[in-house]
DNA sequence: GAGGCAGTTTGCGCCAGCGCAAACTCCCGG
DNA sequence: CCGGGAGTTTGCGCTGGCGCAAACTGCCTC
């Protein structure tokens, strides 16, 4: 079945080409399904294809020698990645696994060249995705050098409800199913450390949480935990 | 004072150019000594300039609202830096200040455009560069999570001595000035902890060390601390 | 609707590493 | 050669956060 460009017309990857590129584009391009779960890439494994998600949520994940795990990230809708083709990598850095069922879209690396000359834009939009999450790590590393773990975790919460939240009930909430133990792998603590947290945060009526599920309830006041600045 | 192309023709960043096309590279550069603990653009600065290290050391930090600094990486000879540019950014995300007399070349950001289009493959390097910055700043996120402090000390010292070292008199040393209060910024740890570990090092007799300087005489040792399978 | 499993909560004890304070040492400039 | 300041060392006490263990809870399957 052929893609329709309306898919990926109003992502910003995409914004300054003509309709007809992005025909040409889409042709070589191939449509997947992702079951929860499961993995769309292993770490260290040859890279032969780059992404782009267009429904759901991808959880990133590093994993040392002696079986640690650390969340790089999350891909959220629209978003490349596996652009390790762009970083001149030549296996993926990380292992990427469907925190739902995803729908992406993927192109062999082997178009990368091609696609670069013919619509410079697209390559540049990678490069830049590439330059944030640089920035975006370097921040991480500064927040863990300098915070304790309450404010890394507070942030963390906040940065998911900012970048996946959903409007609910009672407040914004996180749109994917995420573990105590998630929260832990982000912010470099322990799942028992993130427990403690959100039971006294919903003691302070900040946040509601059950399982695998965060609803932040007062945005305001989990700013200020973040910033060390609450009150108590 | 023209610039000879014999300065940068062994450089990663320029292999694969014509003499020609090194020439024409060079003649937009600008070429500008910066004396130790200079500062060669700040933090949030706006970003008017790319440039590329011909000798002496850089340490590029960043600086918290309330504060504290943490050193990102230090620049060696040849490297690239300040290439917000490239990233499509307007500002510098850290300030870069000489750990040593240093000299540089700079090019104004206006030329990068140009620069990209008739030598691809000078962009394409400082693309890999931020690629593999990324990589390295995921790597201490790794670090910083998983593994204690001493481990982490241990391999920032062995990675200053790997990439900035110089062979002494008793072992291999850092080529630069470095205090503890430096290590600390670079591991997320106190200056306390840094001169502890290092005294206790220099009793098994795997460093030497002083003021503003580490000299390690057992690498190999150091590697065990590292990977925390040294037997006491 | 009855297990059972995956995820969560909480008590408890412990210790790695922080951070202050004070002393020390080395280097540099005059 | 002397003085001062920057960088380093070390003792000491404290505590944030870890990590085990055990109990609990809610969801999903059969």
């Amino acid at each position: 079945m052929p893609l329709d460009r309306s898919l990926i017309a109003g992502l910003p990857a995409f914004s300054g080409l003509e309709g007809s590129e992005l025909d040409s584009i889409l042709a070589q391009a191939c449509s997947s399904r992702f079951p929860r779960n499961s993995e769309i890439f292993g770490q260290d494994q040859e890279a032969s294809h780059f992404f782009l998600l267009l429904s759901g949520h991808i959880r990133v994940v590093r994993t040392t020698p002696d079986g640690d795990q650390i969340i790089a990230r999350y891909i959220n809708e629209g978003e490349l990645f596996g652009i390790a083709v762009a970083m001149g990598r030549t296996t993926y850095p990380a292992s990427a696994v469907a925190a739902v069922d995803c729908v992406a879209l993927s192109w062999p690396n082997s178009t990368w060249a091609e696609l670069q000359s013919r619509a410079p834009s697209f390559a540049g939009s990678a490069y830049q995705t590439i330059g944030s999450r640089l920035q975006d790590t370097q921040e991480r590393v500064v927040e863990m050098s300098t915070q304790q773990v309450e404010q890394r975790i507070a942030s963390a919460v906040l940065r998911l409800v900012t970048q996946s939240g959903r409007k609910g009930e009672t407040g914004i909430e996180i749109d994917f199913p995420i573990s105590r133990q998630d929260i832990a792998e982000m912010t470099g603590s322990t799942l028992y450390t993130v427990s403690r947290l959100l039971s006294a945060w919903e003691d302070e009526g900040i946040v509601r949480s059950g399982r695998q599920k965060i609803t932040v309830t007062d945005p305001h006041a989990l700013m200020l935990v973040a910033e060390n600045r609450r009150r108590r």
